[in-house]
DNA sequence: AAATAAATTGCAAAAAACTGCAGATTATAT
DNA sequence: ATATAATCTGCAGTTTTTTGCAATTTATTT
């Protein structure tokens, strides 16, 4: 196997799954970790993905959230995902937003659950497109290179014409006083439309996220029916934000 | 063996598996390997293919084509968004369909080209987005699980709210006196609407779809502004269609 | 703090690339 | 047609690259 061949092949598997693990890497494609490590740091340096302690993440992503780099990070957004999948009952309308932790959701979805869904983000589109018992409705609207959802006014006009039974959001940012903010104005006006569309909204959030904030505000936390981190409900430090009207998950 | 005929198996083995080894191609033209090398840093130099530790890659094979369907049909696909990049003018609004042709044209528009694109497709708008001086906007709605697009009255709604200079569309079939037409009732509906929106409509077609007709009609021939083939404009082939009001390209 | 997993480093075997050279082939000039 | 020059090809020896392994260091989890 040529040395192009195989790098080809990570970057595909990144291109895939937003993640990898070196060790998966290895077995997939019969070479020693030793390779795989060279090879993914030779990517690294070709700003091809990025490399991370345990295996590689796709570059595009880590852009928006610079925060998360660590692939262990990954695994609790999958906590977070299976914790919110089951809240989706049969035949449900729901909203996904995009970002790395409900593209998650979008792929934990199980086959055969009947849903109709709605999206902003190509990612999260094409992953429910796998699924045959989707109905998938894509809000038009000018895309955002970076985040590769649609954002603008159209978006918005589009939002504001359609009632979703659950809006499954992120967030940038989320403190127990200051609710949810953001760094990016668009973004913000985008979730307002999102949370005023739904019936109940759940934020899934990592607990990294938990008591930061930043310039915009998109909502107070009372705004949010549920929330979902990868924690145990009772843990610690999710204290401050007990006191709110909102479930934790 | 002449030089130029192993030269050029080489580069018919590298069209063919996208990769060589060299051992390989020694093995099979019965030659020393120090040739094929030298063989093989000759064509590199020429640009023909690309020489790496062991072997050769094509030269697009770092980024797609991997998915090695017809090679040939692939060759008329790329020759025919050749001609219809030519179209493209600095600034142009346009819209670019879904389809294999069409997503080739979105990935030949040069990097530099300042455009601003709609589309229906989310692999065209995937595409559109590596390019960083081109506006993406995506036209929203139901999404078909085959041809990964935005179907139904939503979207056809979306597209009669627009106006853009060119649209450019495939076709399920296309024939002289029967105009274009279509296997799916939907699509037929969307394409009208697409051509509504356009001031004019450039169709992207490879020879093998002239002169065959289906069930639903999208438009007569003479609603095309311009018909782009990977044929010579004076190919006999086209005889039947040099009497409409049609450009051939 | 201990246990586990990953990264790094040095090393050796194997594969591939490079180099110079000699014989063979082809092209060119007389 | 023959001699000469230029090119091509395969071989052998040397150098470089790649790869996997083991030992050590570093990072992460419980």
């Amino acid at each position: 196997m040529l040395k192009e061949e195989r790098q080809q092949a990570i970057l595909n598997e990144v291109a895939l799954h937003n993640r990898v693990l070196l060790t998966d890497i290895a077995e997939l494609l019969d070479v020693s970790i030793d390779t795989v490590r060279r090879d993914v740091k030779e990517l690294d340096a070709a700003q091809k993905l990025r490399k991370v302690h345990g295996g590689a993440i796709s570059l595009g992503f880590t852009n928006q959230h610079t925060r998360n780099t660590n692939i262990y990070a990954l695994t609790e957004k999958v906590k977070i995902a299976e914790k919110a999948v089951k809240l989706l009952k049969e035949g449900a309308v729901i909203f996904i937003d995009g970002g790395t932790t409900c593209l998650e959701l979008a792929r934990l979805i199980p086959e055969n659950k009947k849903l109709t869904c709605f999206t902003l983000s190509l990612q999260v589109a094409f992953e429910l497109l796998t699924k045959p018992n989707i109905e998938v409705i894509f809000i038009g609207g000018q895309l955002s290179r970076d985040a590769q959802i649609a954002i603008g006014p159209h978006a918005i006009h589009q939002l504001s014409e359609i009632r979703v039974d659950y809006s499954f959001i992120g967030t940038g940012y989320v403190d127990s006083l200051y609710g949810l903010t953001e760094f990016d104005w668009d973004i913000v006006q985008l979730k307002k439309a999102v949370i005023k569309a739904a019936k109940k909204t759940v934020l899934l959030c990592i607990s990294e996220k938990l008591n930061s904030q930043h310039r915009y505000k998109t909502c107070d936390l009372n705004a949010i029916n549920t929330m979902i981190t990868e924690l145990e409900p009772d843990n610690n430090l999710l204290n401050l934000f007990r006191d709110h009207d909102v479930r934790l998950l």
